[in-house]
RNA sequence: GUGGCUGUAGAUCAGCGGUAGAUCCCUUGAUUGUGGUUCAAGUUGUCGCGGGUUCAAAUCCCGUCAGCCACCCCA
């Protein structure tokens, strides 16, 4: 036998038994992001390196270090910019935006409101919750009209409403604000300023983090970083009265809603372009990838990525949110809750003699025909009880026999697979359509 | 990218120097027009891959690939 080939490292096969919980996550998201006026938008699954390059951050290990990159033989071409080349998304915001721009679809729509559901790439080391090729639901509010910090609220309120519908109950919210664009530069000078005479006693990890990312020192998981940390007091100080009180009416919509939450003044985002709020969703016991959801406000994008109204580009606000699918399913296998419901068929066509089996043929076909989901065995006549074995394997509610009797008298035998019941009907398109009327109550 | 642990039938795992095992699944039969239960019999396999040590390697050693866990990163 030949080798056998597998799948790429950090991929997963997804089997027709684990569906119909893919299935059940994507169509209750689907139903509430439509409550909530979201419209779906399907992106490419590979971009231009460049429009991570300048969404992302350059700096940023996602960028610098996890993109796969696809067709880079573009570089050959003589390309001179080192930019130049495809690669599989690693997120669903930057191409959202990109297509956002791309469209001028802040033209028509005072406020667009649009999700996603797909695969996302990264070239990171495999581990639990953590694949090179997973899937996200995500979703983005854009344009003049998504600068009310009630729609951060609604941001929130939704993602969190998403991921209890979805059956999940053990998670936690966290929120902060990282204040506007200038804010944050500020805030990032205070820390290194403040950090400066520590950071040459802290680790190598510790310190080329304060080089590349500042604010990831905040979240630190190094005991003595998080001393220093701890010790310098960060509440909200780095926010301009502006901030604080558009921070402030974000908590008061939560707070409306219902919607419990901590404030963290530690919580950061990994990627640059998060202004104003952020938050994440976490849920306990999933080991180290235990963020299954987080998102925040990333105002400076749009114009970043050329896009936005020449006049007032800064009129332009956007929001948004991406919910890990694969640790989702983590998290409800993690509260018991089991979805590999075995999908079963309808009806069951047995042939008695190999010769009834152009008339199974046709009676599956006028099944279906009237909305049944049946099938036969297409084993080439094998033994009686072979079928009714298929049959049940298969999860049928009913055999339809057809024997030397049922053939003589146009006739068929229905047995219900579950009483054992066993009647003989009339096999005209009138009884069959009668009897399919009857089974579908 | 760094470190630790683990790779044995389709699945879950035992064996840990003397030539391959359990359970489930699967196949056949008891029942030549009746499944799910039961009983009987049977097949599970380059022991991840490559090399080394040894009379002898699934077992020990090295490399490699993959998985898991943690760091890192992040959904």
């Amino acid at each position: 036998m030949a080798q056998k080939i597998t799948h790429p490292r950090g991929t997963a096969d997804i089997l027709p038994s684990e569906i119909p919980a893919w299935e059940y996550l994507e169509t209750t998201a689907r139903t509430l992001l439509k409550a909530y006026g979201y419209r779906e938008m399907r992106t490419p699954v590979f971009e231009e390196v460049s429009l991570f390059k300048r969404s992302l951050g350059e700096t940023t290990e996602v960028v610098n270090k996890q993109l796969l990159e696809v067709l880079s033989q573009r570089k050959d071409a003589g390309a001179a910019d080192a930019d130049a080349g495809l690669a599989l998304r690693p997120e669903g915001t930057a191409p959202i935006v990109r297509a956002y721009n791309e469209h001028d679809m802040g033209r028509n729509d005072f406020l667009s409101k649009l999700f996603y559901i797909g695969p996302m790439f990264r070239g990171e080391r495999p581990q639990k919750g953590r694949l090179r090729m997973f899937h996200q639901i995500g979703a983005e509010a854009i344009g003049r009209g998504a600068n009310h910090p009630l729609l951060d609220a609604e941001m929130i309120a939704l993602a969190v409403n998403m991921i209890k519908s979805f059956g999940i109950k053990d998670f936690k919210l966290k929120i902060n604000s990282l204040g506007s664009a200038e804010d944050k530069e500020n805030f990032a000078r205070w820390l290194r300023q403040e950090l400066k005479d520590t950071i040459g006693s802290l680790s190598d990890d510790v310190k080329a983090q304060y080089e590349r990312n500042v604010f990831r020192l905040l979240d630190s998981k190094d005991q003595a970083c998080r001393n220093v940390i701890n010790s310098l007091q960060i509440g909200t100080q780095h926010l301009s009265e502006k901030g604080r009180v558009y921070f402030e009416k974000v908590k008061e919509g939560l707070d409306q809603l219902g919607v419990t939450y901590e404030v963290s003044s530690h919580l950061v985002r990994g990627l640059d372009y998060y202004t104003h709020t952020v938050f994440e969703i976490s849920y306990a016991g999933l080991g180290a990838q235990d963020a299954i959801g987080a998102g925040g406000r990333y105002n400076g994008l749009i114009e970043q990525l050329g896009g936005g109204d020449r006049r007032f580009p800064e009129t332009i606000g956007a929001i948004g949110f991406a919910l890990g699918m694969e640790r989702m399913l983590l998290a409800l296998e993690a509260e018991g809750k089991k979805m590999a419901v075995a999908s079963s068929i309808d009806v069951f066509v047995v042939a008695a003699k190999p010769e009834y089996e152009t008339s199974a043929f046709v009676l599956v076909n006028e099944l279906r025909a009237e909305g049944v989901s049946v099938d036969m065995d297409f084993g080439g006549g094998r033994a009686f009880k072979k079928q009714f074995e298929q049959a049940d394997k298969l999860g049928a509610k009913q055999v339809w026999i057809l024997g030397d009797e049922e053939m003589k008298n146009n006739t068929v035998s229905i047995k219900n697979m579950k009483t054992g019941e066993q009647t003989t009907e009339e096999r005209t398109t009138r009884s069959i359509t009668a009897l399919v009327k009857a089974f579908n109550r």
